[in-house]
RNA sequence: GCCGGAGUGGCGGAACUGGUAGACGCGCUGGACUCAAAAUCCAGUGAGGUUUGCCCCUCGUGAGGGUUCGAAUCCCUCCUCCGGCACCA
């Protein structure tokens, strides 16, 4: 490379080998305060890329600072290793699963060892370990009596022509990602965690979470999705029957002029029955609701009628396909005049529109509208409520339609209970059993794990793989001992990531999914990192989890994650990386060329962490120099022992450019620290850095004892962002001390500030000059002093001053007529 | 449509609570070293104007208004890009 001897994967290899033997991040619970730092673990597909990269280098420096703080620090790492394109690859390659998986997991481990992060690999999970997911089962029993647990039908996606289950991302515009068949919709009876029991918590307590982003925030209560209103009871006509149906506007309710069902709701049936030319139309849109994304409105009139309960008129019963039965009571009364849907259906089917609400303008002819009045107003047409604002109507309506007993308050959420099943092999067997005298049963605790077969065939057709493994299939019945089947579907992966935080924070565990004591000792997280693309699924998840764990007394705590960064993306050529694209840059290479250092110390460059990355190699070579000039610095001027006695850079600044140095060094270890500690803003941190160094350069007395100190800061700085150089330097320094166990350098506020203070000097508002003043002088003596300048008085000259602005050390501003 | 986030030099990005806009790095230009190149080191680098030259002036943070002595930062209106949700009654 050049004059420097500075050779990365040489003392990159070095150190890692050092660190590991050494087990220098090994942890241990209950000494001194914890700090649990988690960065989601990787799926386990091929290899690492700079996603990965970012991710981990983002804990890595956080981990090393906080090391060097004095916390024990708890840093661990896994494998995510139940999935999908496992099975992908065995159809594809005709691997097993476990075979592709494990081999996917040393090429993975290899690769995180060589980026030298700090963790504590005796803790290491792996999902698809059967020690690991025998849990899954476990949780999945104690759910169960707990009631956390059901089974009920639910439509999953069917491809017709490989005769297979898909997964959602296996759907492509409504068609199978393998062979383009339309995907049709098929009712399998699946489980569910029931997570809407919590759904108030979940949503209630979001606010606790004072640092977590707030578009993370705002993302998992619009999923929660909570709404209040009122459910009121209509009436089928003539019988009497209850329709009820679930509104947020009850005070609409004189202003409905038809209701409508969904396609999906009980009522349709009989509707069908008494006009059977409706069937056909009604299974159409049956269908049509199975598609994501909105279609065109339409429904059929039924020959059913309704009564509303407050004005006794006799509206007609529609059957629409913008109904959802999932929500609500599946019913709807239609107010078309104030609801934008309803309006749109209306319209198209010339149904009768009724104004209740009048807006403030009060000009709106009778109507003729244009559009839905969705906002608050002057009721009318509504009987005794006429004349009082819709707000407060709302609230009367809803007492007199208690009183009446016609309708009663309802709160519901959009977020659904959680379907754990999964029609595939590579996952957690679900531990039930399907006997014929006692129904369905959940397998004895005795009995878990209920391992997954090795042997299987998998092809990519059919239903559930495990379906034609008979020796799993055909099983006995723990309580009547009588012939069984086994359930072939196996969990959701998203039950792995949803407790492994918990895994990593216990040491013995053998027979238990975790020692609760050391559980409650690390947990909660204090730090975690990883991406975006999480904020509602896992993060919801775990914290359901980690609620029901709670209720069930296994942890302490209610929220996992104390402290949550989700970092940006990686961007190439304005795009996000991806094979399909083509822009892929893989890591290793990159440490090939340059060494893991100037790799991370890129990645922590080029933007702060939670901003996108716009990858450029020549930013790479930046970094290498600024390495490459840190190396020579110390190199060339290093000399005698490492000596741990830092104060005296804080008092042996004799002359004016040691002064300066000194100044210089602290402001540095401010900066730095700020940096990390408040808003992991390391891009702004290692540009300091950069300062630090370019001023140790231009520095004349690279002999002097200061000189070397400053040195010695600069190596304890930077240490946690390019551990191998740091470390490398501190040795040849002398230092025989591991730097993770080497504390931070402190700052003195008393030589921040110079003996001069640059005051900015402005007339209106603009720049005109600048002086150098004492901090403490007076704002009259700084006043007189820049009134007499030359410069100044050009401005000043015939206007009168009005006021004059001081801010001390900074800015005066002389604001003239 | 609704909810977030972001728009600053040729580029990535600084400016933390309103107080010198453009730190730091890349790139580019010039110089030193060299037979030459690379590497390295030093200097310059928002746009425009003015000047022999140091100087100095004007403009400038997506657009337009406003608040303020002073706005990239606060308020209003709008535009563009990115992300999430999307018939949730």
């Amino acid at each position: 490379m050049s004059v420097s001897d500075y050779n990365p994967e040489e003392i990159e290899k070095k150190w890692q080998k050092y660190w590991e033997e050494k087990k220098t991040f090994a942890s241990y619970p209950y000494r001194r305060k914890k700090y649990y730092l988690l960065e989601m673990f990787p799926y386990t597909s091929g290899s690492i890329h700079i996603g990965h990269v970012r991710n981990y280098t983002i804990g890595d420096v956080v981990a090393r600072y906080k090391l060097m703080h004095g916390f024990n620090v708890l840093h661990p790492i896994g494998f995510d290793a139940f999935g999908l394109p496992a099975e992908n690859a065995a159809i594809d390659k005709g691997i097993h699963p476990r075979d592709w998986t494990y081999r996917n997991i040393d090429n993975l481990r290899y690769q995180l060892k060589r980026l030298g992060l700090s963790y504590d690999w005796s803790r290491e999970v792996i999902t698809c370990n059967k020690e690991y997911y025998r849990w899954n089962q476990w949780f999945f029993l104690k759910f169960y009596e707990k009631g956390l647990v059901y089974q009920k039908k639910a439509p999953a996606n069917w491809c017709p022509t490989c005769r297979t289950v898909l997964a959602n991302e296996q759907v492509i515009d409504g068609r199978c990602y393998r062979c383009e068949t339309p995907v049709v919709q098929k009712d399998l009876k699946q489980w569910f965690f029931k997570i809407t029991n919590y759904a108030e918590q979940l949503l209630e307590e979001i606010e606790n979470l004072k640092d977590w982003p707030l578009t993370v925030k705002k993302m998992q209560i619009n999923w929660i999705g909570r709404s209040e209103g009122m459910e009121i009871n209509f009436e089928l006509f003539p019988n009497g029957f209850k329709i009820p149906v679930y509104t947020t506007r009850p005070d609409t309710i004189f202003g409905a002029t038809y209701l409508v069902l969904s396609p999906y709701h009980p009522l349709v049936e009989k509707a069908i029955k008494d006009e059977p030319s409706i069937k056909s139309e009604v299974e159409q849109m049956r269908k049509e609701q199975l598609i994501k994304g909105e279609v065109e409105k339409r429904g059929v009139q039924s020959s059913l009628w309704a009564i509303n309960p407050v004005n006794k008129e006799k509206i007609p019963i529609w059957i629409a396909n913008y109904v959802l039965m999932e929500y609500g009571t599946g019913a709807i009364m239609g107010v078309p005049a104030h609801d934008e849907r309803d309006f749109e259906f209306a319209k198209k089917y010339n149904l009768p529109i009724k104004v209740v609400v009048s807006p403030p303008e009060n000009n709106f002819s009778r109507g003729n509208l244009k559009q839905a009045y969705v906002g608050e107003g002057k009721m009318v047409n509504s009987d005794r409520f006429n004349g009082m604002l819709s707000k407060q109507a709302r609230e009367k309506m809803s007492e007199w339609m208690q009183s009446m007993g016609i309708a009663t308050p309802r709160v519901h959420y959009k977020l659904r209970d959680w379907c754990i099943s999964r029609q595939r092999y590579w996952g957690t067997p679900i531990p039930i059993i399907y006997c014929d005298r006692c129904g369905t049963v959940p397998v004895p605790e005795k009995d878990l794990p209920v391992e997954l077969p090795a042997e299987i065939e998998i092809t990519g057709k059919g239903g559930s793989p495990l379906k034609n493994v008979e020796s799993f299939v055909n099983c006995t019945c723990p309580y009547c001992g009588g012939k069984a089947l086994r359930e072939t579907d196996t969990m959701d992966t998203f039950v792995d990531s949803s407790w492994y935080f918990l895994r990593y924070a216990s040491l013995k565990r053998e027979k238990i999914p975790f020692d609760t004591q050391e559980v409650n000792y690390w947990m909660p997280v204090d730090q975690y990192i990883g991406g975006i693309e999480h904020a509602i699924l896992h993060l919801l998840y775990s914290r359901f989890f980690t609620r029901a764990l709670r209720d069930i007394g296994l942890v302490k705590i209610s929220e996992p994650f104390k402290r949550l960064l989700t970092q940006g993306m990686v961007i190439k050529d304005g795009a996000k990386m991806s094979k399909s694209k083509g822009n892929v840059v893989d890591p290793q290479k990159i440490i090939d060329k340059y060494g893991v250092d100037t790799l991370r110390g890129f990645i922590l460059f080029a933007a702060p962490p939670d901003a996108d990355l716009e990858w450029k190699e020549e930013g790479l070579q930046g970094v290498h120099r600024f390495l490459t000039r840190i190396w020579k610095l110390v190199v060339e001027n290093k000399a005698g022992e490492w000596e741990d006695k830092f104060e005296k850079i804080y008092l042996n600044g004799k002359n004016r450019e040691e002064c300066e140095l000194q100044r210089i060094v602290n402001r540095t270890i401010k900066k730095v620290s700020e940096d990390i500690e408040n808003r992991f803003h390391f891009n702004t941190a290692l540009a300091s850095l950069m300062e630090f160094v370019n001023y140790l350069y231009r520095y004349s007395d690279k002999k002097s004892k200061i000189f070397k100190e400053a040195l010695q800061i600069l190596i304890l700085l930077l240490y946690p962002f390019t551990p191998h150089i740091a470390q490398e330097l501190a040795s040849k320094m002398g230092l025989k001390e591991d730097l993770s166990h080497h504390s931070w350098p402190e700052y003195k506020k008393q030589l921040l500030e110079s003996e001069r203070a640059t005051v900015v000097i402005q007339v209106n508002g603009k720049l005109r000059d600048k002086i150098t003043v004492a901090p403490n002088e007076s704002k009259e003596n700084i006043e007189k002093e820049v009134l007499n300048r030359e410069k100044i008085k050009k401005y000043t000259r015939g206007k009168v001053i009005k006021k004059i602005i001081y801010v001390p050390t900074k800015l005066m501003n002389i604001v003239v007529d």
